[in-house]
DNA sequence: ATGAAAGCGCTAACAC
DNA sequence: GTGTTAGCGCTTTCAT
């Protein structure tokens, strides 16, 4: 018996089953027009010699490749930080539970610098991937740009800066903000303040200007702000801030739960009580905002449904190319916990 | 002037640089043996009709895929929690961060189901990618024997439960135990309890074993335990249980820091204070331990360091096929903090 | 319904 | 040093 070291093709298939490499393709794609003995013949072949379809053959006859690049885009943010952020594993989680029923696999890129980036357009220009979804959100971002310009299939988490053709999906920020103001207005506080996060990040902006519109609504037009950039320290850090300026604050709205949670730890050492002295609200309902002491009431952003939205519009765009690009926006809603 | 939609292959560069479609091969995969002025024109070529060589085709022709699948498979969980799992998140981006170095990328598989999990093995078989970085860290797990038994390329983030010729990154659990009994027995604790992880983690019987030998040889020998899943709520219940048998408690080991962050909000609500009435030391040094109230004193697994070896590994072993298994272990070290 | 054969784009062995 | 050529394993017309 001469057996074979090499991994076994169509080829070997067909000579197993005694039928052309064609029939073996056919059957293998599940094909209808294939006789029913043969095909019993075939797939006892394949299961025989333990056959497995090459990628890379199949992929270069003309098929897709059954991969997506998955971008995190985080600022210039070390791996650790972008993979320690809850909001980017929340992400990764919702593209990949979505994409597994469609036998489809992230591949993950961390375009931390101009040259990841364009590491990553060139992955899905190669053909190693049929198109990326691009998670970014700083507002600068090169990233949406190149793709539109190579005419490569992707899709955006968040609203691009610049206004390009493209899909995405993104959150109602300022409806969001709008629903912590008038929470914090519907507890009588009146002397409130916000913590919001980087001015290059439109997200932050939206809920920044969101929240002072309807606190201005509300007859409070002068809301004080200090600027975090999304980290635990940060939030704290700001609090301090908006403390020492601001020594009557009884209101607080930060821009995401880990601010949030910095701002909880400064106004216990500062010796306020939360939520009796202060009232506080976070943004995401992410992990931190169930750990904190107290529990963050906080406003929730469905991000693995939108992470799910954005993998299937992405899919959609790769099948059938030349649409023009569309864009779901989806509704945050409140989430009562203790701290507010 | 007659421009071609199709995306430009090697052939096209050629007929532009006036060479051979081997000549072009050459210059695009570095190949010292071709004169400087060919080269240039090459390269000129190159860049005019932004040619990238298509990666299927490359792959069919005999080279590597560039590609890694990552696969995560912690118990059944769902996508949400495996991805909100700091453990994970931090072992990822330790993997991204080396593994781009290389030029190479992880695709990411969630196998928290039998089908699943031959998905990933089918992936590697077919030549998707060149090996597989198996985080998985249930004992009974199928995955590191499919792929011991396909032969195919694979590194585990931990000791395989059944002995099996393959290799693998490990932390010395028992090692970082025993520093946590240290801790506590130089504080004095007297009444020590531990929160343990499932039985079917060998991590977290490792941890257990460690920590009561390490209490034994302190005079301790016995240590009340109550099991929980590596959540926070599982914490908080295995807290009040042990508070309810053992209400003198002075202190307790939890098996990672969610747990201890539950155990914390126990004992805060049984009007226990900590450090003082109470120490608390937990595991991994993760987000929730800088999070937490008091901050936690943790024992600090470098999991990021773990991950990146956990490449290397893999690497090493694709690029010298048939080298024996090897395996690299990792000490804990105390972090301290406010809890113990 | 099935088979024969022509590529898909690239690499590498082999000639020159 | 450079060009020629034979595959790599598969899909897909095109005949039959």
């Amino acid at each position: 018996m001469k057996s074979i070291a090499r991994t076994p093709t169509l080829e070997d298939v067909a000579k197993v089953a005694g039928v052309s490499r064609a029939t073996v393709s056919r059957v293998v794609n599940g094909q209808a027009s294939v006789d029913a003995a043969l095909k019993r013949k075939v797939l006892a072949a394949v299961d025989k010699i333990g056959y497995r379809p090459n990628s890379a053959a199949r992929v270069l006859a003309g098929r897709r490749t059954g991969e997506l690049a998955l971008v995190l885009s985080g600022s210039d943010g070390s791996a650790e930080e972008v993979f320690g952020d809850p909001f980017f594993g929340r992400i990764t989680g919702g593209v990949v539970k979505h994409l597994r029923t469609k036998g489809i696999h992230p591949t993950l890129f961390l375009a931390d610098s101009e040259a990841a980036r364009r590491e990553a357009v060139d992955h899905v220009r190669r053909g190693a991937a049929d198109g990326a979804l691009l998670v970014s959100t700083h507002a600068d971002d090169i990233l949406p740009g190149l793709f539109v310009e190579a005419g490569l299939p992707a899709v955006l988490f968040a609203r691009p800066a610049l206004h390009a053709p493209i899909s995405y999906v993104d959150l109602a920020h300022e409806v969001g903000a709008s629903l912590a103001a008038d929470r914090l207005v519907s507890r009588g506080c009146r002397r409130v303040v916000t913590i919001a996060g980087p001015t290059d990040v439109p997200a932050a902006q939206d809920r920044l200007t969101g929240f002072r519109q309807a606190m201005a609504r509300h007859g409070q037009p002068h809301i004080p702000v200090a600027h975090g950039n999304f980290t635990q320290d940060s939030g704290e850090t700001a609090m301090l801030d908006l403390l020492t300026k601001v020594p009557d604050l009884d209101a607080v709205f930060a821009a995401n739960d880990l601010m949030a949670a910095g701002a909880l730890r400064a106004l216990r050492d500062a010796g306020r009580t939360v939520p009796d002295d202060v009232a506080v609200i976070g943004f995401d309902d992410s992990a931190p905002a169930s750990t904190s002491v107290p529990r963050l009431t906080t406003i929730a952003q469905p991000l693995e449904k939108m992470a799910a939205e954005m993998s299937r519009l992405l899919v959609a765009q790769i099948e059938a190319p030349g649409q023009s690009p569309q864009c779901t926006i989806f509704d945050p809603h409140l989430v009562e916990r203790a701290s507010a």
